[in-house]
DNA sequence: CCGCACGTGGCAGCTTGCTGCCATCGTGTT
DNA sequence: AACACGATGGCAGCAAGCTGCCACGTGCGG
């Protein structure tokens, strides 16, 4: 079944929104679709009762849906709301919703006309994408972990400090490497440590690697 | 478009398979559909040419499919054709294919009677399980890389270094925690670092990470 | 019983990592 | 010029991590 607009999906797509019982997971690239008024208005009424009553949603975004204050602000009231939101570093479809592993709807990339919609129940397909978004689920950083780290605020300095404890090397050859001295180089590391929030090396690496630092 | 068991499927969309230009992708919990016989020939014709003109194979499982060593052969084998090969940790789908972006075909998880397949060519659902496809692609990691780090042949023991590791605790509070001496522990750590292949205790979180033990 | 292998733990000494302190140097401001 | 400020690096001392050595206990087969 396809259907064309917000409007016509709102239309008849409602109430599988407002049916949902047990699992509401969906993937986008942003939070474009939601924060169009006639959406975010059956979205309210819709969420109130929906956590209390052991609905687990799950929504997974982009990096891109962190992009302005107001988009933050919306997805921590979200989670505010015992929703689980994670960030994925990779590109995801524009929309893709399932829900209670029955029913799908997916979302075209904008195009010039009314975006269209795809409402599928097929179990074979369902039970697909499902999958493969608990997949991806799985692999995405939760929000205030993502929040926490700042990876993208890293200068070129500290990338290299990180390639070389990454490389293994031991700080003093790691230093000669780098043209820094042994004490600058620790104080770079010691830095590092503490805007990842990390105690010990060990740690570090690890924050390191779940940012995404490694490539 | 569905299909029931294997030669149905075969019959009916060998072209695809044979047709794909540029890119093929399939996501799967393990080998089973390949072994079968006649799926194998089919495939084994297309193969050759293919990596040569310009087609990108991609091929993405879940750890059971390295179960036994007959698998794991095949797929080194496949990786030395060209095919790139991914292990994800996470659940995934029973089959997915993608076919140039174009076409996508799903498995139904193994029911009592023959196996059902849907056959799709509607962009909105192809893009939607393309995108979700690709995220737990980046997510996943490289076959040699999986092979090389035995994440699985870990045993409690060493589960529970690990997250004492990653917890950030000093080595001695780290051993009291676990009731091991100091000695013990470190000794424990240093094993770990050995079979993580790591030169230092960030290597090691940085690994440890990437083969996804943070869990 | 003996010997053997293996995992464990204590000890000691060494290396590596961590950090406070101070000197130096360059930059930009008053 | 004088000054402040920040970044750097040397030094020293301490903390943490690493490992070789030996001793002890347990289990196993001779």
């Amino acid at each position: 079944m396809t259907v064309r607009g917000d409007a016509e999906l709102m239309a008849r797509a409602a109430h599988l929104f407002t049916g949902a019982r047990h699992e509401f997971v969906c993937a986008a690239r942003d939070l474009d679709t939601w924060s169009r008024p006639e959406a975010r208005r059956s979205m309210a009424r819709r969420k109130p009762g929906s956590v209390a009553s052991g609905l687990t949603v799950k929504k997974l975004f982009t990096p891109v849906a962190l992009a302005d204050e107001a988009a933050r602000a919306h997805l921590r009231e979200v989670v505010a709301n015992g929703v689980e939101v994670r960030i994925s570093s990779t590109p995801l479809p524009h929309e893709t919703i399932v829900i209670d592993r029955r029913v799908m709807i997916l979302a075209e990339r904008d195009g010039p006309g009314p975006r269209e919609y795809t409402v599928t129940t097929s179990p074979t397909l369902v039970n697909g994408v499902y999958s493969l978004f608990a997949a991806a689920w799985d692999a995405a950083t939760e929000l205030t972990a993502y929040l926490r780290g700042d990876a993208p605020h890293l200068d070129d300095d500290s990338r290299a400090v990180l390639r070389a404890l990454g490389a293994g090397y031991t700080d003093e050859t790691a230093a000669r490497h780098l043209g820094l001295s042994l004490r600058t180089y620790r104080r770079r590391v010691a830095e590092l440590m503490e805007t990842l929030e990390a105690d010990s090396r060990f740690q570090a690496g690890l924050r390191a690697g779940e940012l995404g630092l490694t490539g």
